[in-house]
DNA sequence: CACTAGGCATAGCGACGCTAGGTGTCAAGC
DNA sequence: GCTTGACACCTAGCGTCGCTATGCCTAGTG
């Protein structure tokens, strides 16, 4: 997955904010199991991300389970943006070497 | 370019054998300069694709120069095939997860 | 009570590709 | 004749990055 992560993490929270073990459920989900991601990737790179200003976390106990819940920042949404325009870039480059 | 620098040079090789430098240039030429491998990255990938069967070599002298020319094996061509199919469906999984 | 699912966290490792250096040929320009 | 740049190969060693493995805690279920 490398690479891509934090592309995926950033898209699944744009969504809605979510915590770390439901983001990784969501992209688990919404990639139909192709996209598996490990707690120890998850977790790390949210702190990460958290870390460059992209998301902001703060936290909340629901039914005595804390849960951090992660939202992008405004920086985040640009950069989510620039991810986007890199990842098609990316993709149109690899397809026209491929084919 | 991680995880998927196999593919590239595979699928470089399949449209016909070339030596490692021009498998770098046509990779270069084909993305229009998006994808740039460092020749250290091409030597050393090469030479493991070949250990691993999926490449052939074979030296030659073109103009004093000596070129080592690769082709894909049976082996290659298959590898090449599922390289295809993983990439269609990581693709489609990211495209899933952040659209 | 044990087990599973939910939830967070991190140390340490391994894979992988790139940086940076080296060798040598040939053609063109000063 | 010397330098520069394109062509062509090779490799040691490093840095990044994500994953493995593990630990801790709560809540619900058989």
């Amino acid at each position: 997955m490398k690479g891509h992560l934090d592309f995926l993490l950033l898209a699944a929270i744009a969504r809605e904010p979510r915590h770390g073990y439901a983001v990784a459920e969501a992209i688990r989900e919404s990639s139909d199991g192709a996209i598996d991601l490990a707690e120890g990737t998850v977790y790390p790179a949210l702190y990460r991300l958290e870390g460059a200003g992209l998301l902001s976390s703060s936290w909340k106990t629901v039914g005595g389970r804390r849960r951090r819940i992660y939202r992008l920042t405004r920086r985040g949404r640009r950069r989510l943006e620039q991810e986007r325009n890199e990842w098609t870039a990316f993709t149109n480059a690899v397809q026209a070497v491929t084919t």
